[in-house]
DNA sequence: GCCGTTTTCGGCCCGACTGTTTTCAGTCG
């Protein structure tokens, strides 16, 4: 018995507890006794004693046993024969909990999504007490909504829609202040909504302009403090617009941020000093209401450093809040080390990329074109590199506030070459070694792969080493572990890539390669200029995975760098 | 269902919106 199907089954108990019309505290401990488990960094055969954490009583401690004795849970078991298992998709349908399922199952019979479009269509729902004509219709266009929209979407899909809003919010006088919330502001990889704070005095008006100036394909709710759409651009995604006083700012954007792990953790610490915490301020004893200038203000309010979004995840961070000032910060970059310029697929010159990484105030940075192999991105062959190289070297004459280092992003060739030659490779100052191409490889020859570019002294690091896109493809499925451990035998970086695209290595295994000792290396895998500014969600989905400073590469002064890139 | 040293019973984060209702339940985040 491993500790996810115990954690799983937690949960599943729950979901079939919430479809009984079970009392929600009661179904949330199964949950929180599921957390419990996920939050403990220990294994199962590490945890002696289960029963006695905190969180997991009599009734989650069976469970638990049962699993670990017999290999499967009574008590699921016996949900399970009394809950048609139909029911579960039926919690997808946005409107419809646990009651609402339950009335239906019990009173019309419904144990399925098609069950549920059949009875809508012949109007039996509305007869039932507490569902009317209203809510029918709302079923039934939900129902066909859940095949149309996504259930996440990538955050690089709500980056552009992010900056869309935020250009038309700026557009609006009425409003004072706006921030983007949720999810995308704690660098999730994908969200299932957009939020949004807005602070004005005229919330009428707003929403009224709001309305008018969205691509609305449908408005969901339109209250005073609240406005919810579905937007249509490029995807469908729902938007959550919360109007506020200027004055509550602070707390409606740390609410709304979330997660709601993270603020549950903040109501207690505020409960127990006898103070209320809600998304317009924070209210005391005496029913006074304390509001902030800022999220540090709020934080310091309860005596707490500021918890960047990044990391409000499950509340473990309250126990990790010494380390905060050593996470790495935007500020802390003075370099990136992995772009291209028109010599390969990017679409500005080599000096155009030098004049961008200047405005960003760095003290060196990479050119990596891609190599010969890579047709498709008019990959430079030995000649033009060479060629390169000279350009670069006469570059540096004329710059003396940035360092300009020659590099390649070369291809591991699918029979695991490299496609550049010892001799060529000696001659740059970086070498990035990538996989682009046969990802469908057994993981054995991936693993060859990989391993044929560690062992060669001119490379310095791995890019992208999974070679995933976010809710889109898996990459070509590396044994991770073990790369990261050969990364450490062989003294390479391996690469956070920052676009969006990419975040790859992902947080787990960002963790994985700090503990281990691998240094790390945030670049933007620019092709554009505007791409360079990718650098600030990298740091910021670095953070995520609690990376220290001191291990990312792009802190590290000029001449520490260029130190370890010579040895 | 779980918790607890002012509690072994009563509370569990807190509030908005909708659709059903004549004062509130259910859902959502």
């Amino acid at each position: 018995m491993d500790k996810k199907t115990i954690i799983k089954t937690l949960e599943r108990i729950a979901l079939y507890m919430e479809l009984q019309g079970e009392n929600p505290f009661k179904v949330s401990a199964f949950r929180k006794a599921a957390q419990v488990l996920e939050l403990d960094d220990r294994s199962l055969s590490e945890m002696d004693n289960i029963s006695s954490l905190k969180g997991i009583g009599a009734a989650t401690g069976a469970v638990i046993e049962d699993l670990i004795t017999k290999g499967e849970s009574s008590l699921l078991v016996e949900l399970q024969q009394t809950v048609p298992s139909g029911l579960l998709p039926m919690l997808k349908i946005p409107g419809l909990g646990g009651k609402k399922i339950a009335k239906l199952y019990k009173e019309l019979h419904i144990d399925s999504i098609d069950a549920l479009k059949l009875a809508c269509e012949e109007g039996k729902v509305q007869s039932l007490p507490g569902f009317a004509k209203k809510t029918e219709e709302k079923i039934l266009l939900e129902i066909v909504n859940l095949q149309s929209k996504p259930e996440r979407t990538a955050v690089w899909q709500i980056e552009p829609i992010v900056d869309l809003i935020e250009h038309k919010l700026a557009s609006i006088a009425l409003i004072d202040k706006f921030s983007v919330a949720g999810s995308y502001r704690r660098v999730k990889e994908a969200s299932k909504d957009i939020d949004f704070i807005i602070a004005t005095s005229s919330p009428q008006e707003v929403r009224e302009e709001l309305l008018k100036i969205l691509p609305v394909q449908k408005i969901i709710a339109a209250g005073d403090t609240k406005v919810s759409v579905t937007l249509d651009v490029e995807v469908e995604i729902d938007v959550d617009f919360r109007l506020v006083e200027l004055k509550q700012f602070a707390s409606a954007l740390n609410h709304f941020t979330g997660s709601k792990d993270h603020n549950i953790k903040m109501r207690q610490i505020a409960k127990d000093q006898g103070k209320k915490i809600s998304e317009y301020g924070v209210e005391l004893a005496d029913g006074s209401v304390e509001h902030f200038e800022s999220e540090e203000d709020f934080y310091a309010y309860f005596d707490l450093p500021f918890i960047p979004p990044t990391v409000r995840e499950d509340g473990s961070e309250f126990s990790k809040l010494d380390q905060l000032p050593s996470l790495v910060k935007l500020n802390d970059i003075k370099g990136d080390f992995h772009m291209h310029s028109t010599w390969s697929d990017g679409a500005h010159s080599i000096e155009e990329m030098v004049e961008a990484c200047r405005v960003k105030g760095y003290s060196h940075m990479v050119i990596t074109d891609h190599s010969n192999y890579l047709k498709v991105a008019n990959g430079l062959s030995k000649e033009r590199l060479l060629n390169q190289i000279d350009i670069i070297h006469s570059l540096n004459e004329k710059y003396t506030d940035i360092e300009i280092f020659t590099g390649t992003e070369m291809d591991i060739l699918p029979d695991g070459s490299l496609d550049f030659e010892d001799d060529v490779l000696s001659q740059l100052d970086f070498v990035i070694a990538s996989i682009h191409s046969s990802f469908s490889q057994p993981q054995e020859k991936i693993m060859e792969r990989l391993l044929n570019a560690l062992k060669n002294p001119y490379v310095h690091m791995i890019a992208h080493p999974t070679g995933r896109i976010i809710e889109q493809r898996d990459g070509y499925n590396p044994d991770v572990p073990t790369l990261i451990k050969w990364a450490k035998e062989n003294g390479k970086i391996l690469e956070l890539n920052a676009s969006p695209y990419r975040l790859d290595l992902n947080t787990e295994y960002l963790k994985l390669a700090q503990e281990k000792g691998v240094p790390i290396a945030i670049n933007t895998d620019a092709h554009h200029i505007d791409q360079l500014k990718y650098m600030d969600i990298g740091v910021r989905y670095a953070q995520k995975a609690w990376l220290h400073k001191e291990n990312i590469v792009n802190t590290w002064s000029l001449e520490k760098f260029k130190e370890y890139i010579q040895k």
